[in-house]
DNA sequence: TCTGGGGTCCTAGGACCC
DNA sequence: TCTGGGGTCCTAGGACCC
């Protein structure tokens, strides 16, 4: 599919040649000007931590990463003074707090709960809905000009009203395009957070594109950037001038359809699996200590804990793995750094938290320096297969743990919540309201917390009349 | 002192086969 | 003694995204 696409656009140099038939149906949806629509919530994650905290409205707001470590998410005013995501927290955090600036650590279980909630309000006004990351999706629309822009309107005032968050959207005939078109919404207030592309061609012309660096269209990253620079390719609009058949050439597939999607010409084919849920192909499952860990015997308890939360995921999916990696590393940052990473293939494919568990610290068991500090480790499942299909032979049934140990934590972690239970240090929880806090020493830290007021009864926000 | 986590896709190159 | 060329499959690594 992807190969004839290429060969197609690749031999019309362009612009692709009609069939006469212009029926509003499968492919011929997205050759319309205004069929895609991407819906993206504006900074999303410090807009979830002012859902339940009002007070933070209009202040500056920062969320940081895991274990504390970076900025991930700026409120506007934090944005306005000059806070750059990526930042390590260690390097601002005087002035930052100087200036005013409230941090929180990631509560991911409320940001996937608002998210969630904000993905179905959306669903409901356009045809087809492509949940794309956490905070935005791609609509698929097939009505008039006016007709969008009073439904995206509709669609903002819906989220906003019902979740508290407010999106931004952008309308284009592809979806690198959309994603143009909507960030030209979120830093032109007089757009009202609707942006078509379309309009802003027509008003400033070549201008737009030249405006854009070449570094910000979706798809080029900082490597390909420093070669297209290198060549002379510095904004949008060079790219999109550029040769696709050289493009392709010199660097990928990739970058050839970023290229036509540029000139408007859709390439970027469906990546979800409809609205079911997508079927991962790997599950990863890895952290960053706390402080740093030394020993196997500490190690295998991190490795434990990450591979029952890999197989809760794995269980929900209804995949089994044939396949278990598990890596560990010592600071990047300092002199003596390594990386260990080794993968086990298991006897019989396996959902069994007790089987992948012992895999990954199989792994690893004899590779690892007793005295090296470890600051990450992280266990993979690999070779996924969909449970429902694994037959073999008499005798060499997948080791699937029907009514075994994994159900059981299964139902316990419906019943009450994660990591109640667990298998071996995963089981443990100490006195800390974090998850993953087992009292030991190298779990997570998230010192600034928010409560996650819509997944837990005991954090459910309190209403003052 | 302190720098995230979880994915996907593509490509090149090796092994193997005829 | 000489030892082609093309296809397929797999894997590791690179690059990207949010």
């Amino acid at each position: 599919m992807a190969n004839s696409m290429r060969a197609e656009h690749s031999t019309l140099g362009g612009h692709s040649v009609e069939s006469s038939a212009n029926t509003i149906q499968g492919a011929d949806v997205f050759r319309l000007p205004n069929a895609i629509v991407l819906a993206d919530a504006n900074n999303f994650f410090a807009s979830c931590e002012t859902v339940f905290n009002p007070q933070l409205a209009g202040r500056p707001v920062v969320v940081l990463s895991n274990n504390d470590g970076c900025v991930v998410s700026r409120s506007a005013a934090a944005k306005q003074i000059g806070i750059v995501n990526g930042t390590p927290w260690f390097k601002i955090r005087d002035q930052a707090e100087h200036d005013g600036v409230i941090a929180r650590s990631s509560n991911y279980e409320l940001y996937a709960s608002l998210s969630h909630r904000m993905m179905h309000v959306m669903s409901g006004f356009f045809s087809h809905q492509e949940v794309y990351s956490i905070d935005e999706c791609f609509l698929h629309n097939t009505m008039t000009r006016a007709r969008t822009e009073q439904t995206c309107n509709r669609l903002r005032n819906a989220v906003l009203r019902g979740v508290g968050i407010a999106v931004s959207v952008g309308v284009a005939p592809t979806k690198t395009l959309a994603k143009i078109a909507n960030h030209w919404a979120k830093e032109h207030p007089a757009s009202h957070n609707v942006t078509f592309w379309t309009d802003i061609l027509h008003e400033y012309g070549d201008d737009v594109l030249r405006s854009i660096p070449v570094s910000e269209v979706w798809g080029v990253g900082r490597r390909i950037t420093k070669k297209l620079m290198s060549m002379g390719i510095t904004t949008a609009l060079d790219l999109q001038r550029a040769d696709p058949v050289l493009i392709q050439h010199r660097f990928s597939v990739l970058l050839e359809r970023t290229v036509l999607e540029l000139r408007g010409i859709p390439c970027v084919e469906d990546a979800s699996n409809a609205s079911s849920g997508v079927r991962r192909t790997q599950i990863l499952c890895s952290r960053m200590f706390s402080s740093p860990v030394r020993g196997f015997e500490t190690l295998s308890q991190a490795l434990s804990v990450y591979a029952q939360q890999a197989c809760h995921r794995l269980h929900r999916q209804n995949s089994l793995c044939g396949s278990v990696a598990a890596f560990c590393s010592t600071s990047p940052f300092s002199k003596e750094y390594s990386r260990i990473g080794n993968s086990v293939i298991l006897d019989d494919p396996s959902d069994n938290p007790m089987v992948v568990s012992k895999a990954a610290c199989d792994a690893l068991r004899h590779r690892i320096d007793e005295h090296a500090p470890y600051i990450r480790a992280g266990v993979m499942l690999l070779d996924l297969s969909d449970a429902q299909d694994f037959n073999t032979f008499e005798g060499m049934d997948a080791q699937r743990d029907e009514h075994g140990i994994g159900n059981v934590l299964e139902i316990a972690t419906r019943r009450f919540v994660p990591r109640r239970v667990g298998i071996g240090y995963g089981g443990l929880r100490g006195a800390g309201r974090n998850d993953a806090d087992t009292g030991a020493t190298w779990t997570m830290r998230r010192d600034m917390l928010s409560i996650r007021g819509t997944t837990r009864w005991d954090e459910m926000p309190i209403v003052h009349a």
